[in-house]
DNA sequence: AATGAATGAGTCTTCATTCAT
DNA sequence: CATGAATGAAGACTCATTCAT
């Protein structure tokens, strides 16, 4: 067999292998782990149900490969942020993006956060941990902003914005009201600018 | 059949709803709706299993029941604060109440939030909707408050503190550091503080 | 209540249960542990197949029941067996006993000695364990003969008597021949009779 | 295509086979034909999975081709014990070399009665007579032994011989012992030399 | 109302076997 | 022949809900 064939079937199997991460994520951010079946993910995937075992040996690591696909969004954005030189700009850009997906949030909430509320509540698997490493991700990445503007506890200033995100996103999506989505984001660009020009 | 017997009847099988609600909040908060069966709570509860649908027709029934215990948890607490003459105090109680229950939230998030967040993955039944109303709860509670302070904007304010908990509430939860509570209470405590006496 | 209702329910319960253990021991003897079903084993004790986790948690549990079904039918023909007051004459029973199941054994092998092949094959779960104790129970009972008959190394003896008993189901099944049983039974108790009347 | 060339690709194929049947032969003695996926075997043999079928249509055939690996591997046996003048001697090789596979026994029983007794449980496929042959097999050579030894009765001498072979492996393995092997060949090597040097 | 038991639909998972290249 | 991938039929197990008493 030819190189060009053996690297045709790989990549195949690997487009496919990414359109299951993919449709993982989408699904199990619309529809959340326990209510999502397989054959739902292997649905939209296009994938035939049976075949999914080939890729992913559990649900659980379908569960894990959309959490990692999460990820790898998250740092898809983080890195075009970070062509911005003002790490304020950047702040910025990441909450006009999370205003932009006002009515995703309204209707399913953060991917990320909802999804760690519902592995959390699981004792065993440490899809939890997993979960919570991509938060981590979205902490850290804050807090290296809030350093480099020179605040004071870059740390606490990331919780607060973070956190800042996800209550929003889960009460516009409890009150089923993009709104707040504007409301909450434009006081945080305020916040933002009000932050001492060290 | 006397008339005291009767009572008495009615007497124990109130005493038993009750303890299938209360049995249903907790497990509902700490397992999730999903993850949660009806044996679990019958168990909790000291209720045969079969019996529970004397109670509660559905599953769906009993998971509306303990939303609406943990809304008459919610009318406790704001009961016990409205004795205070100041709102700044009720507002200060409430955050107060947030970061006593640090472990909890550390271990299991915010009750009535996670349950939001799971019901709200839901297209039918209408108990996201229910879930939306405790929340609602909160936020009116909260707005009366900032309302008597005398603030602009008293609804802006509910949201930008109902949201702050609930954001951190899920942090704690999805990095299992009750810290989060007591570092972002202190925040809320502050900022309360500093609003403008007006 | 009445009691007569609930002992009623409770017998009415206790009989499927027992026949879920007959069906079990008859259906994996006969198909061996791997090959046979829940739903096959339900099918024959007339127990509708989700039924059957009410009574058994798990396929192994059927397995361990089944295996006790055969402890407990051993131990009942030993304990007829003990009647006899002469330790050779009930050696000599067990024998005939064997000798009689000649048709059984060519078609399908000792259940015990059979299960225990194939539960040997397993690294977990502990039935290989299980199996063992009915045939150490076979071999305790023959040992306590050899020393009531003031035999010298009893345990070897009972070694020898069951290990040929085995071996001679086997064959006769791998063979299909039921004259295997009768073969090597006459040729057992002949051994038998021949041992030194101490 | 020379040929070569040919015949070296027959001759790999001829290894693959070689191998495949020699893992099958392992592994099914291992773990047992049910348990053994033809992953598992493909696993040993390596050789990927999807190949198998270019040398056994179905994964009977493997199990048959185990069979006949272990017939290869007995007719090795019995050809080197013919070299022995004696016949008696050559039944006393035989003994050694069971007892020579004492921790084996223990762990896996014997490879052909173990394999028969699983098959043996089916109804169709006719791997059970096939696991059948390599038993006869056995008994014919050992009975040539007696007869050559001038015993009456060859056949009869033969059945007890590798019933107590079967017996004995079985009851290693159960009690997972292996000195239960040390024991009954000891006394089978002493039943041996009793025997009328008619 | 009370209660143990029954029911059956649904989900994950495994594998022998087949296919496309 | 070689090989990774595809397919689909089982089978174990769970659970909300209902039933018989």
């Amino acid at each position: 067999m030819t190189d060009l064939k053996e690297s045709g079937r790989v990549r195949a199997a690997d487009a496919k292998r990414r359109r299951l991460m993919r449709a993982a994520a989408e699904v199990l951010h619309r529809q959340g782990a326990e209510r999502t079946t397989i054959a739902d993910i292997a649905r939209v995937a296009d994938v035939p149900a049976g075949n999914v075992y080939y890729y992913f040996k559990t649900k659980d690591d379908l569960v894990a490969a959309a959490l990692s696909e999460h990820a790898r969004r998250l740092e898809l954005l983080t890195g075009h942020l970070d062509r911005l030189t003002d790490p304020r700009l950047r702040l910025r850009g990441l909450i006009e993006t999370w205003m932009g997906q006002r009515d995703l949030a309204a209707r399913y909430g953060c991917p990320t956060g909802t999804l760690a509320v519902e592995l959390d509540k699981r004792d065993e698997g440490g899809l939890d941990v997993e979960a919570g490493k991509v938060i981590r991700l979205l902490l850290a990445w804050v807090e290296r902003q809030f350093r480099e503007l020179g605040q004071p506890e870059p740390d606490g200033l990331a919780l607060t914005l973070v956190g800042a995100y996800q209550g929003m996103s889960l009460l516009a999506n409890a009150l089923r009201d993009p709104g707040v989505m504007d409301r909450e984001g434009a006081r945080l660009l305020a916040w933002l600018d009000s932050l001492d020009a060290a």
